[in-house]
DNA sequence: ATCACCGGTGGGAGCGCTCCCACGGTACCT
DNA sequence: AGGTACCGTGGGAGCGCTCCCACCGGTGAT
């Protein structure tokens, strides 16, 4: 009636001790073995396997957590409202990198929307409390608080678009400068010659970025750059709306537009249509994300396409780096540890 | 130089022990001021609150799970995989008043996709270590194992719709009976005699449900069931096109469809488009779930709302519940804990 | 005056793990 | 033969908290 059967005494899950125990060894020993530590002699090793298969040992993460002072957790912050989280598919690849490649560690991804000012709060509480070991930043404005927050506390962080082309903090980006470069440049060899721009709002670095490539493919090929045709734009449909609107009152004679984000090419789109223009053969039209928006238009419309699953991908592999140095405490050389992935050009009949 | 400052020594977060030595108390008030308990004087408190918010004290999650053998968190399981989760509105809303109703306590929310069997597998894991005090399950079908997984761990659940008029799980569902009768009714009140119905997958409680309301519609109508109007589909569009074409096949003389989604009636939508059928004027089409696609569909659809955001909401009242009543180790008597919701038919032109 | 009671409090024990030091044994040197 | 090194191992200490029992002094009943 005593110790027998699958399970130890009063139904409670086994622990530790019991295992050492019954694999009669000690507790440091089946430690190691959990942890997969390489100084265990083969024999040992299986003995404690069994004897953990036959208990169904499954570590406690609190005591874990306690003892070794990391919590195998790290959060996807989303510094927007859930709705908007839901309505861009950026979010839903970035996930899926994400998840893909954390899905081969043992580490568990928290999701935490922080769109209103509650929300903020909660989540500096959260983060005071160390309950993650690192975190994900995606979406961040140039002026939030949130990167400065985290090396306070000194929680390792990755952001997913740098602020500012001083950023501090270790980042994935994809190539903006060069996409919005071969945008154009595909404009031009298509023949066109009054090449506008409705760039993103200009306080993202990334929508900064876009606009240099603009410039500077058109001073490359031996253009002006003339400020009339940029008009900045927001990333919503209706900014691209007013913008298009703009643009075509100022320069009626433009026979392109190059615009930083698909939904505001969609917004353009709708001017152009009720203007009476046909999309290629009065205005070329260049979107930007080649998301379903542009794959499903009508017609079709050419986009820079962002890999953004694996700056997903990428941003784990950042994140589990900087916390495995951090672990000893070793303070090293912040080196610069910045990716910065290539885009891809997607011809469709927009162009 | 030495203890002094608003942290205390080595730079490590103050500990309880700590406050209880700047407030000059025990341990064990600290303890008690910080979990809100009534036992300790209005003097003592306010001594004590003045120390922890002077060190900035924070409580070290991981030793409260341990100690205390719980983890202040509840799981949102998903079995699906990431892609239907972001396409399908359901989820978002219901996410919206998890969150919503989880902001007043100091939960906080997993969100778990177990799509593919490598996630299931890694989601048993973590149930079975106990990472989480609770476990919402949304979109579960018929003979799906992971209710009976949990029930076995002893993991307190709640299940968005009931598996069967037999679930043991405490749930939340809409009334979809009702919601099937008023649609049927409605379209009876427009003078439809020939209705159709396209139902959902019928391993989901939940679509023979809205069968059952057809039915009892009609024959408290004094009309008789035909079953030749009664065509099973499957949720997607794909699924309502065909029962729509094997539907007008059989009975060329319908007046009316009632689709078990809005997908669905879309599919149903386009083969009457293509027959040559006026909607409404031909056949009135009533759908299901009152989405974005009812809203927009030509001409906006009439269709069967559930407020699922509500659902969201009350799945987290009984789920903390749950979780409290567990705790002393009750095992009460497990009175029925369901839920169902009223739905609401949204009227537009389609019928 | 004596006792039972109760609100308020202090602090020991212990949750299950990791970390690390100490120990015995073998192997290899001198 | 003695010394040194290192591998594999056992187990003490301690992570920061909660739980609970013991204790203290003040009340009201006897």
């Amino acid at each position: 009636m005593a110790s027998h059967g699958a399970r130890s005494r009063s139904g409670g899950r086994p622990t530790l001790e019991e295992v050492a125990a019954r694999a009669g060894v000690g507790r440091g020993t089946v430690s190691r073995v959990i942890n997969g530590s390489p100084r265990v002699s083969d024999a040992t090793r299986a003995a404690v396997e069994a004897a953990v298969a036959e208990l169904g040992y499954v570590p406690n993460t609190a005591a874990r957590a306690l003892a070794a002072n990391r919590t195998d957790a790290i959060a996807l912050v989303v510094p927007e409202p859930e709705t908007r989280f839901f309505a861009e598919p950026y979010f839903s690849d970035m996930l899926k990198g994400v998840g893909a490649e954390l899905s081969e560690t043992e580490m568990q991804l928290l999701l935490i929307f922080a769109g209103s000012d509650r929300e903020r709060r909660r989540l500096a509480q959260y983060l005071a409390a160390h309950r993650v070991d690192g975190v994900l930043l995606v979406s961040v404005h140039a002026d939030d608080p949130l990167p400065d927050l985290l090396s306070q506390l000194e929680i390792p962080a990755v952001i997913s678009g740098p602020r500012s082309a001083a950023e501090t903090l270790p980042s994935v980006d994809s190539d903006n400068y060069g996409g919005g470069r071969s945008a154009v440049e595909h404009l031009l060899s298509r023949g066109c010659r009054t090449i506008a721009h409705i760039t993103g709002r200009l306080d993202v670095y990334g929508a900064q970025r876009r606009v240099d490539g603009y410039r500077d493919a058109l001073l490359a090929a031996g253009h002006e750059v003339d400020e009339q045709l940029i008009q900045p734009g927001d990333f919503t449909e209706e900014g691209g709306r007013r913008a298009m609107t703009e643009l075509l009152a100022r320069r009626p004679d433009l026979d392109a537009v190059f615009a930083g984000s698909d939904v505001m090419a969609a917004g353009a789109r709708q001017v152009l249509r009720e203007e009476g223009l046909r999309i290629p053969d009065d205005v070329a039209l260049v979107g930007y994300d080649d998301s379903a928006i542009a794959r499903h238009m009508d017609p079709p419309m050419t986009s820079v396409r962002q890999p953004i699953e694996e700056m997903g991908r990428r941003m784990i592999d950042l994140l589990l780096t900087e916390i495995a140095d951090r672990r000893p405490a070793v303070t090293r050389e912040l080196e610069r540890r910045q990716v910065v992935l290539a885009t891809e050009l997607v011809t469709r009949t927009s162009s």
